[in-house]
DNA sequence: TCAGTTTGTCATTAT
DNA sequence: CGATAATGACAAACT
């Protein structure tokens, strides 16, 4: 193939690079920092476009021209030599995809540059690019033949197969902290290996010597103190203040880094034999043969595996993607510096033979390194990173990064969705794609079990292999469930007990009618067993929260005021699931405080009120004590009146003298103190007289308030 | 094993 | 109109 025509376009760069070193059979965990480019030697094709990519000027020897429309590839410029006139001839686009996927790549080339890469570097096109593109093109053409079949025929266990890979890049964790020497790291496990190390230890060496390498070092060294020196007054900056505060401070950083200020690792190892090789003398090598510092080489088990596979080469570039879709908890928030705080998934890792700590973090994240990934993080919500790629993959993806995090399996995951009946539990947004019941529902053998639960990168190779009708022929080597645990990211991970579930797929609503591992108050029941110490104290929805890796605390989410609530759930880039069970959450936690108000208010007035009945029983003891005391006082004063009475009347005497009755006469006291002895008839029918006319005065007043 | 209690949750209504 | 509080009702866990 001869046609060469490097697009760039949003990503293509990212995309180079990652093919490039991906050819190398590398799992990477990239600081891809734009200022790279000026490692590689002047005028060569990569360094002008990652100059132009940059926003630097270009050598002279390449200009930059803009594209005519190019339906569905969205490039807007294309950079060439100088006086290259674009071939007329040149097949069209869809051509140019159908041959790559005439190769049976298990790439899916979104851009021109992909395609061009993959088709290049599939169909052994040596002199197909320029410079380091070419070089790695040539040696990954090489590589791919022999590594075609080498991958396939490797010895078991020695790693012939790059996909094999994944569980030692990481296992090593002591050396990969360390930066030793780079060819001290490669094991020689294939019987080649210590002759070839030897020789590529002295292509290292000669390279490390070279004026170029000497004068491209000063400058990163230079470019990573001021970098270190930003990072850390941001740091600074940034530590004493709440998460949602440190965001504008984070944010600005990542601006700079945008601006391709800040640099902070190096790849000039890489880059520098890459690109230092004369093209033909990396004919017959491999990448994987460049000895690497670092944890490059604690993965490299075999100098098998350094012949590298394309189609697993290839698709370490897809685990580049979806990692940088790992961005944990799929939650991509601008403050990276909370995030460095959680566990990290080191999950692509190439350390750099820095021995600066901060550059070296293990486990960082590619979207803190990738400045043009994360400015497309950043003015995308995860569901926009789907653009392009299946959403039941990356939601599946995301769910197996909760899982692989925290120590946290994957039953789990999907378990916490469950519920016994549709009254309880969550009332979760259903969002996710129903089709992944299907896929979860149909998914039997161990290995797509564990690709399922734990292994991102087996889920890559799965799905592309569906997408692009590939075929793997041992999946069970994608399973590399040793690779996590040994990477020492997580000590508490319980991937024992993922392999065969994968309700993971299910949606909360599908999940819902299936058994209950919870109760539905939060208790575990069958599930506590696959929980730790640490999850079986955990309230269902601070498991759940764990789960989605809602970056809050439960008490957080139910006690924040609902402004910085509402302006939280802005802030954050939290996929539509987490929103629901963050508002699911705030519902529920407050509820309960209501209920247990309501609860606790309840028996205060219950109590209240038998306080009260005990207060009015003894109110009432007491009143009838003072009634009988009253009526006791009544009655003596009755008799005391009757005495008077009757010792009156016997001492009175009528005109003639006779004792008057009692029976017939009264007495009545007049209003100025006088007592008058009255007939009995007259006293009766004055008092009736002045009932009636009392009666009377009070039917008018009644009348007069009608 | 059973009855009573506690607790979380949902639905509904009120604020 | 949305958020929250209040509360009845229900069910599961607990005692």
């Amino acid at each position: 193939m001869k046609y060469l025509k490097p697009w760039w376009s949003d990503g293509g760069g990212l995309l180079h690079l990652t093919i490039l070193l991906s050819l190398a059979g590398l799992r990477l965990d990239l600081d891809l920092d734009l200022d790279l480019c000026l490692l590689l030697p002047p005028h060569t094709l990569l360094r002008d476009e990652l100059l132009l990519l940059r926003g630097g000027p270009t050598s002279p020897a390449y200009a930059l021209s803009p594209l005519p429309a190019s339906g569905g590839w969205g490039s807007a410029h294309q950079l060439h030599p100088k006086g290259w006139d674009p071939d007329p001839a040149a097949p069209p686009e869809g051509q140019l995809l159908r041959e790559v996927r005439a190769l049976g790549v298990p790439f899916i080339p979104r851009t021109r540059v992909d395609a061009w890469l993959v088709h290049s570097v599939a169909a052994g096109d040596a002199d197909g690019a320029h410079g380091l593109l070419g070089a790695a093109a040539a040696s990954s053409a090489g590589g791919v033949g022999a590594g075609v079949d080498s991958g396939s025929q490797a010895a078991p266990g020695g790693g012939g197969d790059p996909r094999a890979a994944p569980s030692s890049p990481l296992a090593a964790g002591e050396e990969e902290k360390a930066p030793a020497e780079p060819t001290a790291q490669v094991p020689d496990a294939g019987g080649r290996a210590s002759e070839e190390n030897e020789v590529l230890r002295e292509r290292h060496e000669a390279v490390d010597h070279s004026s170029q390498h000497e004068e491209n070092e000063h400058r990163v060294s230079a470019q990573k103190e001021k970098s270190l020196q930003q990072k850390n007054e941001d740091e600074d900056k940034i530590a004493d203040k709440p998460d949602w505060e440190a965001e504008k401070t984070t944010e600005s950083r990542n601006e700079r880094h945008l601006n391709g200020t800040d640099t902070s690792f190096s790849l000039e190892d890489l880059f520098q034999l890459l690109s230092s090789q004369p093209e033909n003398s990396l004919e017959g090598i491999s990448l994987g043969d460049i000895p690497l510092p670092g944890s490059i080489n604690d993965g490299m088990t075999s100098s098998a595996r350094y012949n590298v596979n394309l189609s697993q080469a290839v698709s370490h570039d897809v685990n580049l993607q979806e990692a940088m879709l790992l961005c944990p908890d799929n939650t991509f928030r601008r403050d990276q510096v909370a995030r460095t705080s959680q566990p990290q998934e080191p999950f692509l890792q190439l350390n750099s033979h820095t021995t600066n700590s901060e550059q070296t973090r293990p486990g960082t994240n590619l979207t803190e390194f990738l400045p043009f990934v994360d400015n497309q993080m950043r003015n995308l919500t995860s569901e926009d990173f789907l653009h392009d790629l299946d959403i039941n993959i990356f939601d599946e993806i995301n769910l197996m990064s909760w899982a692989t995090e925290e120590g946290f399996d994957a039953m789990e995951v999907s378990q916490l969705f469950e519920k016994p009946d549709s009254d309880s539990g969550l009332s979760l947004n259903s969002s996710h794609n129903s089709t992944s019941v299907t896929k979860s529902n149909t998914s039997h053998s161990v290995c797509e079990g564990a690709i399922g639960y734990s292994d991102l990168e087996s889920l890559s190779h799965h799905d592309l292999e569906g997408a692009v009708g590939g075929c793997y022929p041992e999946p069970s080597k994608f399973c590399p469930m040793g690779h996590r645990s040994d990477s020492g990211f997580h000590g508490d991970l319980a991937f024992q007990h993922v392999f065969h579930n994968h309700t993971y797929h299910l949606q909360p609503s599908a999940l819902e009618s299936n058994s209950e591992p919870f109760s539905r108050h939060g208790k575990p029941q069958k599930l506590s067993r696959y929980l730790n110490d640490t999850d079986k104290n955990l309230s269902r929805d601070e498991r759940r929260a764990k789960a989605l890796h809602i970056p809050f605390s439960v008490d957080e989410i139910v006690r924040m005021p609902v402004d910085s609530f509402n302006s939280m759930l802005s802030r954050y880039y939290l996929t539509d699931l987490q929103v629901s069970l963050i508002r699911d959450i705030r519902r529920r936690g407050k509820n309960k405080v209501a209920a247990q108000n309501c609860r606790r208010r309840k028996l205060d007035i219950i109590l209240n009120l038998e306080d009260d009945v005990c207060n009015l029983q003894a109110k009432k003891e007491t009143l009838k004590r003072e009634r009988a005391q009253c009526n006791k006082a009544i009655n003596i004063m009755k008799q005391k009146l009757h005495h008077l009475y009757h010792d009156v009347f016997s001492r009175l005497r009528d005109d003639e003298g006779r004792p008057v009755n009692p029976n017939q006469y009264a007495l009545q006291c007049s209003h100025d103190g006088s007592v008058l002895i009255v007939p009995k008839e007259l006293v009766t029918s004055g008092h009736k007289k002045e009932n009636q006319k009392r009666k009377r005065k009070r039917e008018e007043i009644e009348d007069g308030v009608r």
